[in-house]
DNA sequence: CGTACGATTCCC
DNA sequence: GGAATCGTACGG
């Protein structure tokens, strides 16, 4: 299978709302010294630079912030809750401070190490009930497809797309229905319509 | 320097 | 329903 991976223009041709769109349907792989990994994007959300639940909202340049002003294709990379991280890709112009939010997959390459890495949670001793997790839950949520593929802020915040062993490759399909609605888990924006899915995949997230 | 909190997930 | 857990943002 060719690598088939995006170029940098891919992520600068549309605007970030129309790349959340274009995103479902492609496919994020982690090539790891412990394997491949990678999913179907099917489920994203857009975050503008008028948008207060932004990070970068409003020009905040901050030292978290500022890969969302880099060229369109950085990754962005950050921790939530202490506990857990989102991956975001970069969009727009460069300045600017827009990406798309990852949050779900449908796994397409290496579920048994998606789940060792789900199962080897911090301060968490694997037991029988952990043992096994559905297929479907291993990449449904942001929190847990960034375990499941194994990002890392430490390694992948800032890089970009088009080098180094996390990257995306070109939809295989053109996804028949795509809802848009509210975002999850945000205090404020909530009354735009910016979250993006697959409609009728089952491996979208709850919210 | 102190502290409140978050684009989440899991357990009670 | 509530805890876990810590870097970040912001005010003093």
């Amino acid at each position: 299978m060719p690598e088939d991976r995006l170029p940098l223009s891919f992520y600068s041709a549309y605007d970030t709302r129309t790349l959340a769109q274009k995103l479902l349907g492609c496919e994020l792989v982690h090539e790891s010294e412990d394997g491949v990994t990678s999913g179907i994007i099917v489920e994203t959300e857009a975050y503008l630079q008028d948008d207060p639940a932004c990070h970068a909202a409003f020009n905040r340049r901050t030292a978290r912030t500022e890969p969302m002003f880099g060229v369109a294709g950085t990754v962005y990379v950050y921790l939530i809750y202490g506990m857990y991280q989102c991956f975001n890709v970069v969009s727009n112009a460069q300045g600017v401070g827009e990406a798309v939010l990852v949050r779900a997959l449908q796994p397409t390459t290496g579920m048994g190490l998606m789940e060792l890495r789900r199962q080897l949670r911090p301060g968490k001793i694997p037991t029988l009930s952990t043992a096994n997790i559905a297929m479907k839950e291993l990449c449904r949520g942001p929190g847990k497809l960034v375990r499941a593929m194994g990002i890392e802020r430490e390694t992948h915040n800032g890089t970009l797309l088009s080098e180094g062993n996390l990257y995306i490759r070109a939809a295989s399909f053109t996804p028949s229905d795509i809802i848009a609605g509210p975002r999850i888990g945000i205090n404020v924006g909530g009354e735009f319509p910016y979250r993006y899915y697959i409609k009728d995949n089952i491996f979208v997230s709850k919210g």
